[in-house]
DNA sequence: CATTAGCAGTCGTGTGTCCCGAGTGCTAAT
DNA sequence: ATTAGCACTCGGGACACACGACTGCTAATG
């Protein structure tokens, strides 16, 4: 594969990711002065298309990349775009508002991305079994209502507004939580609830099933929409891959399960940026289409992922770039300070 | 308006609701036996459409509601189905778990709805211009860290984690905080900014720029993205009305804008459900679209809205119904207890 | 030997034509 | 008032055709 050949490939790939049309050698001299004719062109894409780097839609068509020359200008003839100061500074400003809500940091990130790079984004709420209970604490706001705060030794916090049972009343709930919150310091989340039917004693006991259900729904981060967010739907439509109805319905479903998601992501397990493209993803429902993946960090260990979903005509560098970038904010907002 | 008229509109009407393909007369004979030749029908559907109440695609197709057909139907052919028992027990679980969190109330809501009606669904958060301020607490987690909750007259209560500045590590944060809440209780909310201008002194007056911020943020509901709610987009696909992808472009850009959706709503003043039938509705992205929109309450007094979207050919009688019982609820759940 | 011009060949797409069938409106019979 | 019968209309699918973009090949060129 000599300079020209490269040269090329890198060309038309860009072109056909900017135009979405097949890229014929004629447009190829004649938009970026190669100083070649057509014909040479023509010579080389043979080559190209001959070596499996690109394919022919029909006969009379231009070329578009494969799998493999996408595959070839991401791993060699991409260079990472440099993002923006300012874009730059808008990604920090975005997380320096309000931190540790699970719940928000997620859709905060699935928004802020898919605005950038105009491709729906979803985005994985870290991991939390591992995380062991570090405080709980309560502020009462009238004498039925109250707002418990839990808080995770790796930083996490989630609270809720709670009715305080009629039972419970008059007693001193900020003792009852201070109590609690001593014995089980130190549990991991999973465990909280065998370890609170075993270590609860006396008045704690005596209420417990009140007390059960309300520290399992702190510390399940409950219903599953808090798991995982999906933000920039909308930008499918200006891509005409997906002006067929019938697949939008099938990648929109895709991306809006769950378990769907977590397979395609939990199997991804390096701490960089990676990409899939078109076949190399595994999953039916969405051929045809590429994935950039990131996973971020809590303290030193990787604790989520986050995906970027595209056609397989996707501008690669710059979600790659933002991605970095974002994945990199988001592990800052989770350390622990 | 004979007895036979009604009877055909209201049969015409919900073939067309159901089917979705223009209705001729020899289907509406033979599917619902009404004892009477196609001919007979053509008449009369010949009479209802001079009357305005139908239309015709094409010379050579069937029948379709016109909107004074739908209106007709809505206002006096409709009746309300009864829900099912279990469905309306499935609402009123799904507002016991937690309550008064606007942005978890509004999404709650939004998602329940659309899931129910298969209807894309918005809700607005309640207007929170006339509340006042109730009391502020704080939790602290750590030296640096601290959540701070807010809780309005009218049951509202918003929570946010914030950091703590440096300056401020040593001090007596729960006095601060309990302070600011004695001196600012009774403010309304839009006014809060001013009165702490006016009202801070001492240490709390040295650090206002930090109250100030952390205050207006708590105060202001912070981001637009938690003032509205959208869900259920995707079901829009399985309309045929909607298989052009313009055409959804144009109604899904509606819906995500704030300002549109606000306007159709603030606009709407009765406590009752509404429903706006096609060129009834005053926006031109949303052609051929019906709308129905409900108010729900905050004690006695209407503080929201929500709406749900669909084809002109929707199913107005159960759209009306859930819409009727999960406003119901959703204001229960407001109720300052 | 690499490059290029020229030309025949291929094939998708847009356009025009035709036919079919569903459904109507009208008229005359009941 | 209702119905049967029939001519008529019109949208949509099937088919054919021409256009044009692009290729692949061959032969000429430096």
């Amino acid at each position: 594969m000599d300079e020209r050949k490269r040269r090329i490939l890198e060309l038309l790939v860009e072109d056909y990711v900017n135009m979405g049309e097949p890229v014929g050698s004629r447009t190829l001299s004649r938009k970026y002065q190669l100083g070649v004719s057509p014909a040479t062109i023509r010579n080389e894409m043979a080559d190209l298309e001959e070596q499996g780097y690109l394919e022919h839609p029909h006969t009379s068509s231009g070329r578009v990349p494969s799998d493999k020359g996408y595959r070839y200008y991401v791993d060699q003839l991409l260079e990472r775009p440099g993002l923006d100061r300012s874009l730059i500074e808008g990604i920090q400003a975005s997380y320096r508002a309000k931190a540790r809500e699970i719940a928000w940091l997620i859709h905060q990130t699935a928004r802020l991305v898919s605005d950038i790079t105009a491709y729906p984004t979803v985005v994985l709420a870290p991991r939390g079994e591992d995380a062991r209970l570090a405080g709980l604490s309560v502020v009462i706001l009238a004498p039925a209502l109250a707002v418990l705060v839990l808080q995770t030794d790796s930083g996490y916090i989630e609270s809720r507004t709670v009715g305080v049972p009629p039972e419970l009343m008059g007693s001193d709930l900020a003792a009852m939580v201070a109590e609690i919150s001593n014995t089980l310091e130190g549990v991991p989340l999973r465990d909280l609830e065998n370890a609170m039917v075993k270590r609860l004693r006396g008045d704690l006991w005596r209420h417990h099933g009140f007390w059960l259900e309300v520290i399992q729904r702190l510390a399940s981060r409950g219903d599953d929409e808090e798991r995982v967010a999906l933000s920039g739907t909308r930008s499918m439509l200006n891509y005409p891959e997906f002006r067929d109805v019938e697949r939008l319905k099938r990648v929109l479903g895709f991306l809006e399960t769950e378990s769907e998601i977590d397979r395609l992501l939990r199997t991804r397990v390096s701490g960089r940026v990676e990409v899939l493209i078109g076949t190399e993803v595994p999953a039916d429902d969405i051929q045809d289409c590429s994935v950039v993946t990131a996973a971020y960090r809590a303290g030193d260990q990787v604790v989520g992922r986050l995906l970027v979903l595209g056609p397989r005509r996707m501008h690669y560098g710059r979600v790659i770039a933002v991605l970095e970038a974002v994945s990199e904010e988001l592990s800052r907002a989770l350390e622990w300070a």
